[in-house]
RNA sequence: GCACCUGUAGCUCAGUGGAUAGAGCAGUGCCCUCCGGAGGCAUGUGCGUAGGUUCGACUCCUAUCAGGUGCACCA
């Protein structure tokens, strides 16, 4: 809103429109360069003048309302400061009266979003690189949620091809198959068959026959895929992930789609069918390179039965269509999506996240150097339970979990979506500084506050003089307050979380500086006292719609 | 070889083309008579390299070096 009054002023005096005045205005990175500044450089070409004096003409002529309670001129910019007392009654006041919509742009509501997320390969425990799927795609839906939107979850199971027919050829005989056993499974078949072509023939005939519909085999692969997908969505749904619909990839090839999408592309004239009789979409036009669709005996491939999946995802005609992938899967995404544009439909918008390595190096399945996210979130429940074990308290594995979960999901979400995440066990364990404890910490010290000064239960309708908070404490902490609808468009325009857990750990930086210099219990009368809890209660909101984003739960105590 | 992503402090990372590039960790020295110390204070010669565009470049363009990833019957 300030932006908004900056942009009116200046239109009246120079010869540009209000929104290309307001796309100038920075946010000025320092106390006596006030709160807004505009730079006067691109007028000095229109105007035919030098900035500064462009700048000291514009500061003559303004006429500010009572939202400023200065502007002046230094060098080429124009630098406002707001009213204090008018700024801070407008940030409480607008956190008091949204609540946990504080941040929306509400831009979503009335709009359906498909989102797809995780879709792990159902052989094995999952861990933290393909962790970092699931991450980040509940951050990207509850954002959206946030936004608006009525999101729906889905995750692809892929429960055929080669993988899951190794899986349960070498499940074998076996009554019952745990979910515990199928890493080692998976691990042992996969270098048997590398050794053993005659094994490897197993795997094809296996698929063969469930492609051709044998009802015992089809079983078979269903019951091993719902150990695994009961399995890993467990592990998940720990995490406070949950999915709302399970596409199994099986589907696609039952009901005629993959034909249909095969004759299309013939029609079109962009498959061929290779030497070795195989169906292959030529993508020259894209610039990309072939993609093969079928194997030489025209039974699918994965990237076949995706393009089917793709497209029914398309035919719900959701306001927004998004899908989760790992950066190794960009080019891959590029072909689908290309295909899909030709046979008529819009494809999903593509989140694209780097891989999580370790600090010794890659993480590699065979080598058994891989974290699983299991083992992660064990260690980390340990370690919170040491601490409240530290601070006195009795072990209390519920609350432990509550501080572990969510430094296990912060410790992925504060790195940007395109870089590697360095995965160290002792930093990531690490409950100093970043990380989620020490923002839970913050959220739980005001709690406290709260609860002391009985405001939970007060009433709070009064009238309150905001003009009492004039600390630098309290004004950097209601600055903090005040950008937090920027930095929730930000995250929506980038989808990477590290855009709100960097807010979030400021906002936590600067309670804890207010925290160390105010004293709201004991305020020095009670008209501050009562500003200071109306600030932290703002505070409390913000810290609560932001956790919100994140998907990390709160704690009372700690 | 081609394509995409990433090079910012010892380490891990922020940084919508605008003023003096910021955090956390580790190190060093301090602070528990203070609404909870999972805290705070002090301490720093850094934008891979070279050009270019611009009034202005960590940010955009080109080249180059380094790392990651992908590129024909895995999914």
């Amino acid at each position: 809103m300030y932006i908004d009054h900056i942009g009116e002023l200046l239109a009246q005096h120079v010869p540009c429109d209000k929104e290309e005045i307001k796309a100038l205005i920075v946010k000025s990175d320092n106390k006596e360069h006030g709160d807004f500044a505009f730079p006067c450089f691109p007028l000095a070409k229109k105007l035919r003048k030098a900035p500064a004096a462009i700048a000291a003409e514009l500061a003559e002529k303004i006429e500010l309302p009572d939202c400023f309670s200065k502007c002046e001129n230094v060098g080429p910019y124009l630098n406002f400061f707001v009213d204090q007392a008018h700024f801070n009654g407008y940030v409480i006041g607008e956190i008091s009266e949204k609540k946990d919509r504080y941040g929306s742009s509400g831009i979503g509501v009335g709009k359906a979003c498909l989102l797809e997320h995780t879709s792990i390969n159902p052989n094995a425990s999952p861990h933290i690189g393909r962790a970092r799927n699931a991450i980040v795609g509940d951050f990207v839906g509850r954002l959206l949620k946030f936004e608006g939107y009525d999101v729906k979850v889905h995750y692809f199971v892929n429960d055929i091809g080669k993988q899951i027919s190794m899986l349960v050829l070498g499940a074998g005989e076996r009554e019952e198959v745990k979910f515990d056993d199928l890493l080692n499974l998976y691990v042992d078949i996969n270098n048997r068959v590398k050794e053993d072509p005659e094994l490897e023939k197993q795997v094809f005939d296996l698929l063969y026959q469930l492609e051709n519909g044998d009802e015992a085999v089809r079983k078979r692969f269903r019951q091993i895929v719902d150990v695994c997908i009961k399995g890993q969505t467990a592990i998940f749904n720990e995490l406070g992930i949950f999915y709302d619909c399970f596409d199994y990839e099986s589907q696609f090839l039952f009901d005629n789609s993959l034909e249909d999408i095969i004759r299309q592309l013939l029609d079109k004239g962009l498959v061929f069918e290779d030497d070795l009789g195989r169906y292959v979409v030529n993508l020259e036009k894209y610039g990309l390179s072939p993609l093969v669709i079928t194997r030489a005996d025209k039974t699918s491939l994965y990237p076949l039965r995706d393009i089917a999946y793709t497209i029914w995802k398309c035919s719900h005609n959701t306001d927004k269509n998004i899908i989760i992938l790992g950066q190794d899967q960009e080019l891959y995404f590029k072909q689908i999506a290309a295909i899909v544009t030709e046979l008529g439909h819009r494809p999903p918008e593509v989140v694209h996240y780097s891989f999580v390595m370790l600090v010794d190096g890659k993480m590699s399945t065979r080598q058994g150097t891989v974290v699983l996210l299991e083992d992660f979130m064990r260690e980390a429940v340990n370690k919170a339970d040491e601490g409240i074990v530290e601070r006195g308290d009795q072990s209390d594995p519920e609350r432990a979990k509550r501080i572990a979960y969510g430094a296990v999901k912060y410790s992925m979400e504060k790195t940007s979506n395109e870089r590697n995440v360095i995965f160290d066990w002792d930093k990531a364990l690490s409950f100093d500084g970043d990380t989620g404890p020490y923002i839970l910490y913050s959220y739980v010290r005001i709690n406290s506050i709260l609860k002391k000064c009985g405001a939970d239960s007060a009433d709070l309708t009064g009238a309150v003089d905001y003009s009492l908070l004039n600390r630098e404490a309290e004004s950097d902490l209601i600055t903090q307050l005040y950008a937090f609808p920027d930095v929730v468009q930000k995250a929506v325009r980038e989808f990477s979380p590290h855009v709100i857990t960097h807010y979030i750990f400021d906002l936590a930086k600067k309670f804890s500086a207010f925290y160390r210099e105010c004293q709201v219990m004991n305020a020095e009368d009670v008209q501050l006292k009562n500003a200071r809890i109306r600030l932290i209660l703002s505070v409390r909101q913000v810290l609560e719609n932001a956790f919100g984003i994140i998907g990390m739960e709160t704690v009372e105590h700690m």
